[in-house]
DNA sequence: TCCATAACGAAACGTATCGTTTCGATTGAC
DNA sequence: GTCAATCGAAACGATACGTTTCGTTATGGA
């Protein structure tokens, strides 16, 4: 850990408002950190110190190890987008390959897999998880289902289920460190999850 | 936590060989620990008070946390059986029902869960997950599916993915601590996890 | 122009956990 | 009777948490 600390230029206080530059750095720092050591190297007092920055600043912007992580990847998320162009199915499956590259690709896997384990922590992070960060995450998801809805590929009633099945195919294999293993596995059960309910 | 701390009789040792008393009351106060507590309170500082046993001898018969957890869990897991007596769905759905009884009657789900966010701090842990607790655990339900596939329902190249949208199910409503609001979509799911492949 | 206000980083604090080491006591195996 | 391995207790150094104190900086309002 001590080859990893490249502590940045001191930011000096400029005045009575908060400096962007502090911002930038801890944020940053805290990418650097999830993406060199994962999250058990992701503590306030490294993320401190690659920023540069005093754990005070820390805890005066964000309450929690959880709101600074949701933060670090919020900032990434905006890149996976998601386009309703024909079927659920493959609307679904173009999305989860977009997703697992961008897991596999930049410090967000990692970063979400430390948010799942710091739910499990700490009340308060779960909470934030469930009511705050992933309805945000889903939001897209959610519009390619009721886009299906709209066209009579699956009834409204079925949409918590389906998403539910969708979300925890993605948890298992990001949880187990397996996204390249179950890449194969993407059309064919997002050809399941969209598939109609027979009588 | 200092009142939840009952520390057990000590148990000397009985001479050069394990001592099974210790052993037992070891997991016992895990169980209890992480009943009452969760994953945050669950330190083997705090294990070994409740025990009343030494840190030494944790360390000696359990290499770190996480295997100590798999052994928590372990003990308890055999309540839960499958039994392949219909259609799939209806097996699925029959064994989650158990599955999910399990994890809310007893310390099992806080067990899981734990185990889950460990997996995510301890590399030798995740591995430890994947290569011999979750094979495990889902022997059960790999053998509903292989009776599936003997019956004609699914195909046998189908399984792995099937699984891993009936697995991804569970630990999305578990992790999550939802198990009680998805309960009523287990069976529609399970049609879904369970349902033919349109050519 | 002056000054209260609030931000900044540094350092240290007390508490907690980790995994290890040392120690004296206990008891079965040889 | 000696050896060997176990037991619990206590303490270790390292690390992390979240907080407090402190001297410095510079804004924004009076």
């Amino acid at each position: 850990m001590s080859a990893t600390d490249r502590p940045q230029p001191r930011r000096a206080s400029i005045g009575a408002r908060r400096n962007p530059a502090s911002q930038a750095a801890i944020l940053a720092a805290a990418r650097a950190v999830l993406a060199e050591q994962g999250y058990s190297g992701f503590s306030i007092d490294a993320v401190s110190r690659r920023a540069g920055a005093g754990k005070p600043t820390i805890y005066r912007w964000w309450k929690n190890k959880a709101e600074l992580l949701i933060e670090v990847y919020a900032a990434e998320k905006a890149m996976v987008k998601a386009a309703a162009t024909g079927s659920l199915a493959e609307d679904l499956a173009a999305y989860t390959a977009a997703l697992w590259d961008f897991w596999r690709d930049t410090p967000s896997g990692r970063t979400f897999r430390a948010l799942i384990a710091e739910a499990q922590n700490d009340a308060a992070a779960l909470a934030g998880l469930r009511d705050k960060f992933l309805p945000e995450r889903l939001h897209d998801v959610r519009a390619l289902f009721a886009a299906a809805v709209t066209r009579g590929e699956i009834g409204a009633g079925e949409v918590e289920m389906r998403l539910a099945l969708y979300v925890g195919f993605n948890w298992y294999y990001v949880l187990t460190d397996r996204l390249d293993e179950g890449r194969a596995a993407i059309p064919t059960a997002m050809r399941l999850v969209a598939a109609p309910l027979r009588g």
